[in-house]
DNA sequence: CATGAATGAGATTTCATTCAT
DNA sequence: TATGAATGAAATCTCATTCAT
């Protein structure tokens, strides 16, 4: 019986909750109901419900980044490889926590200013390796010369983030057969010549 | 003085303050109060703060709707061209209705099950007009005879609704700018060969 | 085209709606909305809904007061004879006023205490009244000499009255039989010797 | 201390308050203004005001039926006796708990269909083992053989229930005394021979 | 006579949070 | 650790009434 078992346990519900109904339709007390546990117990692990969902938002963020950062960090593998790699990465993720995505992306507004403030740099840290890796793929002469690629690095974020409106990984298409349209669309564009 | 001045204005600022705020966190009479009227001003117009809503969404997505037919009825231009115009006239929505784009993209979830019924076929009708161009492009000859076209347009939408996340018109970049290097984006792709 | 033909489309159709959902239940606005008029013709009838509510009691305890008056005036009848008509008057009087009726003793409690103040002295009289015929009936060696006027009075008027929960003229009995029925258990009870 | 105390007196002062000023007329406000608590506390204990009127309209039935069972159950009594005893009950019962019969009779419309739903078939078999007493009393030669069992029961119901409009046992004449009078007029009529 | 826009007070209900136990 | 009772502020919504036109 670990000491943070009913921790986990309300965040877990919490996600599901949150993802269903959004965060301010969901109340602290259909919370502990779905749980059998009281709000007492709710309040012993979290000082507010806002805390909560910035534990949700940093889970999320910090497990992106730390997957972003991995991929990065290989250095045998070239840009073209390395962005495919993310963009598995982030349909993958969206699918298999589709809730907490929702959640991430959707109820950004509802944290605090001072806990945005500690939200805002980690994601536009991930925009910006994107940026950078692009950057590095024109250096490199793998991608086009004339990109701007602060544009082109929000218009993937688009595409990927995008699918946490619609993708489900138990659909038709599994997460690498989507990633793969992506890509191919991303590097080479839908147009014949 | 225009019959609907009133209603009108609730209306506009309303989707000002749900932008800001998010629908949930703006409460009636925050919307009241910012226009020096009343709450029972408020529902002499509306039945209920979610029809206010429902009433910002069907403003919108019957503007889309409408804007997007033009552009595909068009018998003389090709999908390419109206592939970039469709784009276009996204993103220089999205800009020019920004607040609106937010509401529209962020507070659908807070629509009643019924409202929800009357939007979402409207939705997915733009979603399905943009599926529809890629095929007639793919049979015409100016896109790759192998898209998989229903993902290929969640990935463009994807491209264009994300851009309300950042997209400011009174940035350095205008509207059309932004939709040329989504545009060759989408079109030639970002590698190098 | 009466007068006064607006005025009464509104008392009757606020005694319907009355009836159903309760005077407090039932708005001003509901009643002009189930009339095609505004409110502000309401206004110009009423100078509140309350009022209204009066006007409905006056009509119905000076209507009973006036029949009930009708029956005690003719000199050529005997007690018992009164005292039946009197019950059938009520009984017919609630199933064909059923509506009324039902207003009448229910929602007595919304009168202002100026207006109780005009119809309780009303509606003791006609309680009076039959006091006052049952004395009559022992002087006369009709009724018991034991009777307790004041008391066995109430119970016939609870009796009577009490058929405004369920006596329908539609029903299978009319309120002529009903009437009967509690003519002869009033006068000579239900036990057998 | 007890668990439920303050339930127990907010149903008890909601009784008084609603007696006297009606179920519609009086605001949750009151209530917890009379008993000094915070509305919050109420909707801790009640889900809608609403059900609080049902808890009030469920006590009130189930001590009636139960009485009036105890009084059928009893093998050695006649129809006579158990109907004396109902009638002294059901006055006696209005004596004491006046306020609650009051609302009793006259709230039950504010019921809820669902709640209604469950009240009405306890106040039917409540008629209902009325009706089935006379039967018994016709049957077994107590009663006249000629009577509407039906109709003899909803006047004796009218007679009774009807005291919650008047009958204060603080008054001149106990319930005792008043149930006496009301028997003896229902068994032998006041006509004379 | 009648309208329709507006008001303002108050109704019910919700809910994050606290705290003594 | 956990409970359950209680709070208080605020939310949505209702509605009788007024009044300029």
């Amino acid at each position: 019986m670990g000491l943070l078992v009913v921790k986990g346990k309300i965040t877990e519900q919490s996600i599901r909750l949150f993802e269903k109904h959004g965060f301010s339709e969901t109340s602290v007390q259909d919370i502990v109901d779905s749980l059998g546990v009281t709000k007492g117990t709710f309040y012993y692990y979290f000082s507010s419900k806002e805390e909560l969902l910035m534990d949700i938002h940093h889970k999320y963020i910090n497990d992106l980044v730390e997957n972003q950062q991995k991929i990065l960090d290989n250095q045998e593998k070239d840009c073209k490889t390395k962005l495919t790699e993310i963009v598995f990465m982030l349909i993958g993720h969206i699918g298999e926590q589709g809730a907490s995505a929702k959640v991430f992306f959707r109820e950004i507004e509802n944290l605090s200013e001072d806990h945005l403030a500690a939200i805002i740099p980690k994601r536009d840290q991930f925009r910006l390796n994107i940026e950078q890796l692009i950057r590095e793929g024109i250096s490199g002469g793998e991608f086009k010369s004339d990109l701007n690629a602060s544009i082109v690095a929000l218009g993937i974020l688009g595409i990927t983030n995008w699918s946490y409106q619609w993708f489900k990984p138990t659909g038709s298409m599994s997460a690498h057969e989507v990633s793969g349209i992506f890509v191919d669309m991303i590097l080479n564009g839908i147009a014949l010549d």
